[in-house]
DNA sequence: AACAAGTATCTCGCCGAGCGAGATAATAGG
DNA sequence: CCTATTATCTCGCTCGGCGAGATACTTGTT
């Protein structure tokens, strides 16, 4: 019916590594009393303050996929936690700015710093070229499901 | 605080792609009024097909991280949409296992077989040294995110 | 064989995440 | 200024998923 082929076995392995990582994140927010959103929501947080640029309500709903209620209701949930401060718009004061505490920031490195270690670990083991083909392939199938929004 | 690292660059390329396709997974789930635990339901459920085993409700709601009342409930819902079958267990009648109508498997192809076609795509740019450092990396990935359930 | 213990699924009642619709507040353009 | 636009919030609601416990079938024990 569909032809095999080597290509199919990474493809589903690719696949595998996601639902893998799912569930390591699920595991972090059932044991932090946080749903999987909150948790994808710090990480687009900390993504946003690592590139330094301000994260606001909006952006992170879009980043999110979810309505303006729903990003509000998640806001509210996240400040109410600790994770996170409201702080209102300088120049335009219709935007809320979203900044995360430093707390959730130690809380996540401690779940997800063990993870991320092995795969520094793991990436040191290769060469110069060997690193620009995982690159290369993680970034087209990045591209390609970024297509059809 | 941190040292950056080349390795670090890889890192957040692999997060970013699992947040894409977790994206991707919403708009097929949006556009054919499922939810995204539906379609990793469907997705596990193929999974078990092609490696030719039989996937039950138990061993299912383990899959996704959810509880068996919540499983009931994702099957109904998949069965009244026409997407899965129930069949009792021959062997051990208190099983039900889940069959995906081909129906289920047609839609999912529409939808991700472009994905999957650029994927494999991509990976026959590669020699087979380079498909094994992709592979060894998501592999490594996968063990490791297994690790603490 | 009969009974207890174990296992797989289902039912019930509930909580709360996220949605649609629309209100409110601030900015920008003519 | 007055209107259109943009950003966030409020309200009411639906329904996915949970905990507790019921039900049905299987397996081990005596």
């Amino acid at each position: 019916m569909h032809k095999p082929g080597p290509e199919m076995e990474i493809v589903h392995l690719l696949r595998a590594v996601t639902v893998e990582l799912g569930l390591h994140t699920a595991r972090f927010a059932n044991r932090n009393g946080m749903h999987p959103t909150d948790v994808r929501a710090l990480i687009a947080l900390m993504d946003a303050s690592r590139a330094g640029e301000e994260m606001t309500a909006g952006r992170l709903g879009a980043a999110l996929g979810i309505n303006s209620a729903g990003t509000t209701a998640l806001v509210d949930r996240l400040e109410r936690a600790g994770h996170v401060r409201r702080v209102r718009g300088e120049r335009d004061r219709r935007k809320v700015v979203i900044e995360v505490s430093e707390e959730a920031v130690e809380l996540g490195w401690a779940h997800f710093g063990p993870l991320i270690g092995r795969a520094v670990e793991l990436l040191r083991g290769y060469d110069e070229r060997e690193l620009a083909s995982i690159r290369g392939f993680l970034g087209g199938v990045r591209e390609a499901a970024a297509q059809g929004d």
